[in-house]
DNA sequence: CATATATTCAACCTGTGGGTTGAATATAGC
DNA sequence: GCTATATTCAACCCACAGGTTGAATATATG
């Protein structure tokens, strides 16, 4: 029972909160700036940000009145540690992993 | 908005499920098999089973009485392909991840 | 100071998740 | 054929998830 592993796979699927994650890749933003693409209430999203920051996949700092969250990779270097240990399922060399990760960079 | 993923990350955000494709790591079995350990009915471990083959973590094949569920492991591939989006924030070079890889193998 | 902006908090609704129990179904073995 | 085994199906419970709206809070700005 790892509880970093069950909130972090649990924020990570919903797609919303992936594409937060996505967004946080370019840098750190304002939460109505993560609001902005999304056809919901910016409460709902501040809720998934906040889910995001319970997970520990963002972190959050408070500048006056605006609230700075920044993608926190931590959780993610996890899953991947996490799913390396299936590599051996897919192929034996981690050089084919390699090839495959260079192959899907750009993919949702 | 993807399904796969969606349903990949949420059937893994569960200890169970994950203990469950670990167990399936060393092989098939049957769901009696991947019950045995459990603390629970052996209903709710068929549950488990079957949020896995939904999202096509795992493959069922009857034979007879017994149904026999083995790993796919396309999906964890899949989901090590999005984690491997966001490796350039935890380091630039895929032979370090590689490490991170090579050193993270038993842990859950 | 008054008002606009950025954000959370709280209450609510509906759907789904994980667990239980009890029954149904199908195959195996004596 | 009868009984034991392997499994799903169905109904139910309770907790939580994702969304809404309305208000509260705090900081900027004219």
């Amino acid at each position: 029972m790892s509880p970093v592993l069950n909130l972090a796979f649990a924020a990570l699927s919903d797609p919303t909160r992936r594409e937060i994650v996505q967004q946080l890749a370019k840098g750190a933003a304002r939460v109505t700036d993560l609001a902005q693409p999304f056809d919901m209430s910016f409460n709902a999203v501040s809720k998934h940000v906040k889910v995001l920051e319970r997970a520990g996949l963002v972190r959050r700092t408070r500048a006056g009145r605006e609230h700075h969250i920044a993608l926190d990779p931590e959780p993610i270097r996890r899953i991947a540690g996490w799913a390396s240990r299936y590599e051996r399922f897919w192929s034996d060399r981690l050089d084919k992993l390699e090839a495959f990760l260079k192959a899907n960079r750009k993919r949702d």
